[in-house]
DNA sequence: TGAAATGTTGGGGCG
DNA sequence: ACGCCCCAACATTTC
């Protein structure tokens, strides 16, 4: 009887999970393993909203293996020494585990591997992450990617493989080894911010195929024409599932073709290929950050280098006042409080907030995706990459520079009856449609604390000084 | 997966 | 009838 690790890190499933399949079909007794070792993804250590999901999914997570037979251990510390003591504690001499693409962590399970194979420990890593590993997709020239459309006509074009089923059950290893409490992790903070998240989601598998269930049953039909409006919410609502693997793309794109040949949806087929289409933006995120493992920090276009933002400390206040939704932009603010109360933000209010930060009030980019690594549930390295350099201009396949959203027109056009800002900006909802969307003064009566404040910066002249700034990198290198 | 400035067109009022 | 002006409405250009 041979004995096998799983070692579970952002695939907290059971479902089409690569490595646990290939563990049950070559090994009598499987250990589930989950290690807590933030510090090895320095500096990008999952943030609070990311950790409080984090707790309930591997809670979830613990509960259902436990109920096929094997229970979940999980430990704390630097992963290479566990792994080592578990693999002591419970004589397998074997590993295997699902890949993950970020920088830090690449290198950290390269060494792993590594190591483990000098020692005589069978390590296996597979791909159930994503719909093609990065190093599959070139261009003719044999070099990455940089602009989506050719990218996902050569990605998306490739057979899907058979999904894998769910184990029925699983047999524990003969001694089973010491595991720490979920609790002892404390992923879930100290004081209770987290109401609006509990509200707001059902982190784990099942929550994910539940979320998954409902927007076929429903919002799908009207995905391409409605997901761009935020009080629609027509969206999906499944980056956190996919980013903790809790449900994955291969997963999706089975369902989608199921759906697809349904006779009971007509209409259907553009509508799926709308939402697979934005699964193939999370492929292209992932593809990128593989082959250019910088861009977390650095803009992929060099001449960014030199872009002429306001500094720290010219930006301290304005930078504050947008993270706290205190901006005087309605639609600006309504989406940064959506973000704070629920750890998610409609895409569409995303790149108006994003474009706000970094045009409008030339903050660096950098600091909008740190602010989202920390607050977003579905915070995920990749995306979150591409889409601040997306949004500032210096990414791949990104907004042309000049490409300033004026936010009053934004809320007018994918707001119009004013139902998400009403939403989110309680303290405005007495005003006529039109004066909902157009910042203002505030009055006398409006100067408390409390109140709504008047806008920090001129949206004309601040578009000015942005594209001023812009021309000064222009053609550079 | 823009917005604003500038250019063009065509209907209607009017002398 | 005709030219002229005005100005939406739409199209094109520029950032």
């Amino acid at each position: 009887m041979t004995t096998a690790i799983v070692w579970f890190r952002r695939d907290l499933r059971t479902a089409d999970n690569p490595a646990l399949s290939a563990a049950c079909a070559e090994h009598q007794r499987i250990v589930p393993v989950y290690i807590d070792a933030p510090d090895e993804e320095a500096p990008w250590q999952p943030g609070a909203a990311s950790r409080w999901w984090l707790h309930y999914s591997l809670l979830q997570l613990s509960e259902t293996l436990a109920g096929l037979g094997a229970p979940l251990i999980i430990r704390q510390g630097a992963t290479l020494p566990t792994l080592r003591a578990v693999l002591a504690a419970t004589g397998a001499r074997a590993i295997y585990w699902n890949r993950l693409y970020e920088p830090a962590l690449t290198a950290r399970d390269t060494e792993i591997k590594q190591q483990l194979r000098d020692a005589g420990i069978a390590a296996h890593s597979f791909n159930g992450a994503l719909l093609a590993e990065p190093w599959e997709i070139a261009t003719g020239g044999g070099t990455p990617y940089r602009v989506f459309t050719p990218f996902w006509r050569n990605a998306g074009a490739r057979p899907c493989r058979a999904l894998l089923p769910p184990p029925t059950q699983i047999k524990a290893a003969a001694r089973i080894p010491d595991s720490t409490p979920l609790q002892a992790l404390a992923l879930r903070p100290e004081i209770g911010w987290d109401s609006g998240l509990r509200a707001s989601w059902t982190p784990g598998e099942r929550g994910a195929w539940a979320e998954t269930e409902t927007f076929f049953a429903g919002n799908i039909a009207r995905y391409r024409d409605a997901r761009d409006f935020p009080d629609a919410a027509a969206t999906s609502r499944l980056s956190p599932h996919l980013h903790f693997g809790e449900i994955g793309p291969m997963q999706l794109l089975a369902r989608a073709q199921r759906a697809n040949n349904s006779a009971l949806t007509p209409g259907l087929s553009a509508a799926a290929e709308a939402f697979i289409r934005q699964v193939g933006w999370r492929e292209f995120a992932h593809h990128l950050l593989f082959h250019f493992p910088t861009t977390p920090e650095q803009p992929l276009q060099p001449q960014f280098d030199h872009f002429p933002w306001r500094s720290r400390a010219e930006a301290r206040t304005d930078l504050a006042a947008w993270q706290r939704g205190r901006t005087g932009i309605p639609i600006v603010d309504a989406g940064m409080r959506e973000l704070w109360h629920t750890g998610w933000m409609h895409n569409r209010v995303r790149m108006i907030a994003a474009s706000f930060m970094t045009k409008n009030l030339l903050i660096p980019w950098q600091h909008g995706a740190r602010w989202f690594w920390d607050t977003l549930v579905d915070a995920n390295l990749a995306n979150n990459t591409l889409g601040w350099q997306w949004v500032a201009g210096c990414g791949a396949d990104a907004a042309p520079y000049f490409r300033i959203f004026n936010p009053i027109l934004q809320s007018q056009k994918f707001d119009a009856d004013g139902a998400y800002l009403r939403r989110w900006l309680p303290e405005r909802g007495g005003r006529s449609i039109a004066a909902l969307h157009t910042p203002s003064a505030a009055t006398p009566s409006e100067l408390q604390q409390t109140a709504y404040p008047s806008p920090i910066v001129d949206l004309a002249r601040s578009r000015e000084r942005a594209l001023t700034a812009y021309a000064q990198i222009k053609g550079a290198s």
